[in-house]
DNA sequence: CGTCTATTTGAATGTACTCAAAAGCGGTGG
DNA sequence: CCACCGCTTTTGAGTACATTCAAATAGACG
């Protein structure tokens, strides 16, 4: 019912892989289906999985002192999402993650990552490209926190993640920008404003 | 004169090499003196190599459409630093590295990156956890900015970071916390304020 | 010593937030 | 199938946090 294929392909994106190779990778690996609105890493847990999302949606958040949260990342189909800092020094979780749409994942434990690593060093180049890819994701990210206004950042989503932008809900986009759903409510009244005033 | 003995220390934190792979090693990098003041890279330039600071100071930059600069990052001595981005892609950089004090680096340009990592896959390890470093790093900076107040930002970065925060400006540090200099003068006064009051 | 930049200070302003309430929308059970 | 419930989204008024601008002071460097 569910195979490997997606995984597999994610990764044959940047490694080659022989059949043994993907025998022992999947051998590490388990398939869960996990339910909308449940938790799948709550803050306080050890976080002993990195995960692979097949199919579905997630959302790591976490909470300030008054309870506002802040929206980390979202992961769609083939996105890897964890606490990555958790995961990989066996602090408890500073965020959680939540399941926004009924998902598949592939989970990976900290054990069978650390056997991963030490057996199959050909792996560490795969973990080293989602590694970049992820440390250069969040420092365009600061880049954009830094240098443009909260109106500017939401276009910018919009445009780099429209998939993203059409499943979550307004109150997560704004909590992923750093903004107030209320503020991010006015900005749309004001862009589709503009947008309007332009055909005139 | 100056030696080798920081970077391999540095990379001997996470792999064991022997002599063969230390003198590969050091055969693709080149150290450079560097004057305070000047520019590592420039906005628009190709960014060819990865940086290790030896000794002295370095800040990456970048400016917003207003000319507002944005800090991303320090670099202070056994830091790595380099717009990676355009790095690893070629493209041309949207930051600018600038000299903070006279400094040593050691350069790596990516030919020899690429060809240290197909030659000796070994070094994928190490910067997979240079990456998985600068992920975990930019991730709590993004977290910090969604949860906490631009004090508490600056209380966090003085924590961290005590020996930057003696280095590098005010200014720098305002542009790094995404601050004005005039807004983080205020928040010292307050904060000294408070610590002036309680001893009352 | 003079120049240049960083830092401080204060007033006026603007951006984004809080709070409250109404409207919209989706899911669920009767 | 519809009515209700809960949550999201919108709207507006008042407010708070942070910015801009301008000017004075302090520090660093040649």
């Amino acid at each position: 019912m569910v195979t490997y294929d997606s995984i597999l392909k994610n990764i044959q994106k940047h490694l080659v892989l022989d059949q043994e190779e993907i025998d022992f990778f999947t051998s590490l690996i388990r398939w869960r289906r996990v339910p909308k609105k449940s938790l799948l890493l709550k803050e306080g847990q050890l976080c002993r999985h990195l995960n692979y999302v097949h199919s579905g949606a997630l959302r790591a958040y976490c909470m300030d002192k008054k309870g506002k949260e802040g929206t980390i990342m979202f992961a769609l189909a083939d996105w890897w999402i964890t606490d990555m800092y958790c995961f990989l020094n066996g602090k408890r979780a500073m965020m959680q993650i939540e399941v926004l749409e009924d998902s598949v994942i592939f989970q990976i434990s900290k054990e069978n990552w650390d056997r991963l690593l030490s057996d199959q060093p050909k792996f560490e180049k795969l973990f080293r490209i989602l590694m970049q890819n992820a440390y250069t994701r969040e420092q365009l990210r600061a880049i954009e926190r830094l240098s443009l206004s909260a109106e500017e950042r939401y276009e910018s989503f919009l445009a780099k993640y429209p998939v993203i932008a059409s499943t979550v809900t307004q109150k997560q986009i704004a909590s992923y920008l750093g903004i107030t759903p209320e503020f991010l409510s006015v900005i749309r009244r004001m862009a589709g404003g503009k947008r309007g005033r332009s055909r005139d």
